[in-house]
DNA sequence: CGGCCATGTTAAGTAAACTTTACATAAAAA
DNA sequence: TTTTTATGTAAAGTTTACTTAACATGGCCG
């Protein structure tokens, strides 16, 4: 899975801990998620989206799996 | 956050054995989501969703949390 | 130059998702 | 009545998401 996080993130001028504190989780995780360590739970997913204004699917790419 | 899992499984007639099936994960798995015991995760979300043929949105409501 | 800011790495720990196995029960079918 | 089918519970184990903390680096600004 790949997902948009730093390009959206940088689209609206923001950085990684701003991202991470709106999100209420710590830089290390935006960083793992944009350097693709590890997928976001369900809920942080949602919460990423909807700050960026956006579905979860507009944000995560699913390829085939 | 609620889903509406056992509601679109019965609605296509699906038992828990073929649902856990078709996205790969066991029963107990499909069981803990649909009585609530925990989240997908958001591969397993997306997987659950397409098979219902709809987005993650559609079958899992994120109330304020 | 020297310091700060944003990003990144590593490593160890906790919490949550998911598996495996075993057993229980109610309803439908044989 | 006995068996099968679908659903559920419980417990212990593995894997993955997320935290915490410490340190490294390149770019920019004074």
């Amino acid at each position: 899975m790949k997902n948009r996080i730093q390009e959206l993130r940088r689209e609206k001028h923001m950085t990684q801990e701003e991202l991470a504190s709106l999100c209420k989780v710590t830089r290390q995780t935006i960083i793992s998620l944009e350097n693709g360590r590890y997928n976001p739970s369900i809920l942080l997913a949602h919460k990423i989206a909807k700050i960026f204004g956006l579905s979860i699917e507009e944000v995560f790419i699913f390829e085939e799996e």
